[in-house]
DNA sequence: CTGAAAGCGCTTACAG
DNA sequence: CTGAAAGCGCTTACAG
């Protein structure tokens, strides 16, 4: 049997689709028995309203557009997840789309938006302010709702749901400084991307007020080549506590110093950013700055369903609360 | 200004919607000059078909729906990955719909259907081969085009792309039992998960050839949980050697043996499955068996695309190639 | 509380 | 090669 429709519904129950549509949408606006003996049909039929339809009907799709640039990241899924449990619970579908760096964002962002999406959240921690306002610039112009999750922007008018970065680096810095230790690096990436830029200056501010000389090594987010990288680090440098700017690149350090008969925490204390799973699967356990990925996606999505129902919001910038957790790779 | 329409556009090239229509879907049946016409026109409004009603009109939504359970488990993004790319390719666009476990699989994937995605892609590695019958009724009865992925059946008719994990976990065994180790335990989840019950299988069948005796260890994929059940496993164990059903179970366990004055890969062959960031971030190195998660996203959402276009395919069961990646943890 | 009718922005035979 | 018209399956004022 073919999908029932709207029409099928309206037929087998007597009534006109209009009331069908009621009894969809506006309930209380249709007479008990009425509604009764309709969603009676509904059941026996099977019917479920074409969404493509009524996405055309009435502008609203009830879906929203999610970009990201690279899924695979840790970060992006653990977001992604957040987004997709708030999204069910608002009963909005999830579209997702990828703008590799090949990709003019400008274009991305205009055919992302004739797909009708009653809302976007966009994921990302690389683009730069300018580059938030332009997509900014055209969303509006569209008069699409938006927000810019774990994104770096100084702008005002801007739905942003993000961690205060800086803070973040200069308080786990500040943690080492604490412990007395001299030579502290940041193991940062040589990519820019903007959240690591804040975690830089937040550990500048930490040193400099600690007149300590601070010092950044850059390398890749790549285990086999940040390897080669900190091999040859140990050869020169006088070290005795290192933070990266992801867990993955702390662990990766960890490792080689390990091997390079240092002790870790005793001669080198070591830390990292996010707390996943990474920093409970090193040998010793990682310290780590948790950032609460999830939620940010999920507040995210959250602020995004007020926006697009137009519902008041006291503070389209939202930070979350972000702590160290303490392990064994640091004093 | 609001959205440019096919009217307007019609409208201002001096021609019919028709004509625009069929500039955009099938160019060539429209004369060069009135195209060219069309275009600059398209071009000058920035024109972008509006593709719900584009997809209302033609039955046809270029959207794929994609089942998941867990977004946030590496394999899941991994393969989200792959399919992302081959969609950017064939310009499909991708809904994400997330089913957890307290949901209504049936009356989930009924709701999929009624979104109108031209495909589905179904991703779970716990589903029981009734569960995939199940859906795939559902979906063959509403004619809709469907690839599981990553997912044990062993029915004929069900297009899956995965790889064979019973060989793999036979292959992955033999490797410990070419060198010489007696006491092999395989580290499993408590959980069942249907690809780990055929890891299991070839894990057995290796022993079994070799007249050792198979022994399977049962701990949750959570470290916090595993590091418990690994601490007091070593309390009263005799073991030479241990595969991990996930490189992060085999990485835990690596740990606390090490803990306990074990030395890998002396004492203690260890080996994990995926070949994931966590096995070279261990030290020592993991041995792993890599599953080439990413494939096996490209190539279903390829085959797909195939199935979606009613193109001709000699194989609907799909089964990607697997090999070891030899590290430190076992000679 | 309910129905008839217009309309959402496209595609697609059907004529010409 | 092009246009007029019907139709995709809904929603939404507007009447009554």
């Amino acid at each position: 049997m073919p999908q029932a429709t709207i029409y099928s519904v309206a037929i087998a129950a007597g009534v006109s689709l209009a009331t069908v549509s009621r009894v969809l949408n506006n309930p209380e606006k249709v007479k008990e028995d009425t509604r009764e003996r309709v969603l009676k049909v509904i059941k026996e039929l099977g019917y479920r309203p074409n969404v493509i339809a009524r996405g055309l009907a009435s502008r609203k799709t009830t879906t929203v557009g999610v970009v990201i640039s690279d899924i695979t990241r840790a970060s992006v899924s653990e977001m992604l997840g957040g987004i997709s449990d708030i999204a069910l619970n608002y009963q909005y579908s999830i579209k997702i789309f990828a703008i590799h760096e090949d990709m003019d964002v400008i274009d991305s962002v205009q055919k992302i938006v004739s797909e009708q999406v009653d809302g976007i959240l966009y994921l990302n921690d690389e683009l730069s302010d300018k580059r938030v306002l332009d997509v900014k610039r055209i969303l509006d112009q569209n008069n699409i709702p938006y927000v810019f999750a774990n994104v770096v922007t100084e702008d005002e008018q801007t739905p942003v749901v993000s961690i205060d970065y800086e803070k973040a680096g200069y308080e786990l810095t500040k943690e080492l400084i604490a412990d007395h230790r001299k030579d502290i690096y940041l193991l940062s990436t040589a990519r820019r991307y903007t959240v690591n830029e804040k975690k830089e200056a937040g550990y500048i501010r930490a040193m400099e007020e600690a007149t300590l000389e601070p010092k950044i090594f850059r390398t890749s987010g790549d285990t086999t080549v940040n390897r080669q990288h900190f091999s040859s680090f140990f050869a020169d440098k006088k070290v005795d506590a290192a933070i990266g700017v992801r867990d993955s690149i702390a662990v990766s350090f960890m490792n080689i110093a390990v091997q390079n008969g240092r002790e870790v925490p005793k001669d080198i204390a070591i830390a990292g950013f996010q707390n996943t799973k990474y920093a409970t699967l090193s040998r010793p356990m990682l310290t780590s700055l948790d950032i609460p990925v999830y939620d940010i996606g999920a507040v995210s999505m959250r602020l995004l369903t007020k926006l697009m129902n137009d519902q008041e919001v006291e503070n389209i910038r939202i930070s979350l609360p972000h702590f160290i957790v303490k392990r064994e790779s640091t004093n």
